[in-house]
DNA sequence: ATTATCTATAGATCTATAGATAATGC
DNA sequence: ATTATCTATAGATCTATAGATAATGC
């Protein structure tokens, strides 16, 4: 059977989107995308006739740009605190699959041609980590956390952090990763905060 | 060449152990590893009988084993006291390739029997995380942090945050992984420690 | 005789291409 | 005529096995 207008490009970007990364591109084959959608594996080379290599470009460019635009959104969502903010940063990277950025830097972007791989790390890099230091940077300005903090670090510890939820063991999981990702977030806070006297 | 006494299988598990656990299961062919020794692919299958599924359940354990007994040994090194503890911890951790949990629990693991899966991740969860747990819960009993510190929860969102360093963009490495550890932990100590008044 | 390697090759799977075919648009 | 699929197949690569061969141990 064919479909009407072809929503399949459409729905192929989904498939490969989705098990590239959550699998990475080794892991995943040509194969599995178009099964996705019940599609011969040869019927993807005519959506996307650079193959396997500019697919998962196209689908990594994609996601990046579609989750760290659902970040943004969800920081905003937090109101204009620190604390809001990053809740809302929580409750969007764990509303999403993993996003591993160990995989994706050791192990993905080796498989593909260096300029295409440095593109990709900084759109991501761009996309997923500078919205978090941003509002820890203008949390320092405000005075809302302690002058000296290093605004990037803890964006990345704060990514990691979240992230690591999804690897969580059953034992570990006496509660909800939201809940838990809150938690932690007022832990941080509480780390880096500025108090004259007590901080609550 | 022929090696005298053959070193060759401890070798070819040491070379297997570091491009599984950099690149994963899928990623890393036995080519890659038996060519690392400058050995025919087919030679791994004298030492390896088991082939690829039973090498990488063989590495993995040895990895989980060795990493994790490193991770004990550095812990202890820094003292009784919970900050020295995890400074320790990274110190390890950092000296170590990166070790994706994430990667692991949704790349590798899928692709193996699921008895072995599921005894392969109880292992690393048990040598990685509860000594990270245990510090923490050995803190709480001597009322160094704060009743009511969900000990699992803290030790996996430390492993997260201590790994993710691994991928860093440069841009956001203004100092030493170690040093940017080392803040982490103050940071989050920082946020649990058990205080009335004023803490430092 | 045993140990540790090699070459050759089978069989599976993966990426990619070519050419046929059916539905749709004009 | 164009669009979107399929089948068939080439070529590469990967896991795995078989059988030959050279060094070592007895």
């Amino acid at each position: 059977m064919i479909l009407k207008k072809s929503a399949s490009k459409e729905l192929l970007l989904v498939a490969a989107e989705r098990l590239f990364m959550r699998k990475g591109y080794a892991a995943t084959t040509l194969r599995d995308v178009s099964s996705e959608l019940g599609l011969s594996h040869a019927s993807l080379y005519y959506h996307f006739p650079g193959g396997k290599e500019s697919l998962f470009e196209a689908v990594t460019e994609k996601s990046a740009l579609q989750h760290g635009d659902g970040l943004a959104r969800s920081m905003n969502d937090g109101g204009p605190h620190l604390k809001g903010r990053l809740i809302g940063a929580a409750h969007w990277l764990l509303s999403q699959p993993p996003m591993d950025l160990i995989r994706m830097a050791e192990t993905d972007m080796p498989a593909l041609p260096e300029p295409v791989a440095r593109r990709l790390m900084g759109l991501i890099y761009r996309k997923m980590l500078l919205p978090l230091a941003d509002a820890f940077r203008e949390a320092l300005a405000s005075g809302e956390i302690e002058a000296g903090t290093d605004t990037g670090m803890v964006a990345i510890a704060l990514f990691g952090m979240v992230e690591s939820l999804h690897a969580a063991p059953v034992a570990y999981m006496k509660k909800s990763k939201l809940d838990m990702a809150r938690e932690l977030i007022l832990i941080m806070l509480k780390g880096i905060e500025y108090s004259e006297g007590e901080s609550k």
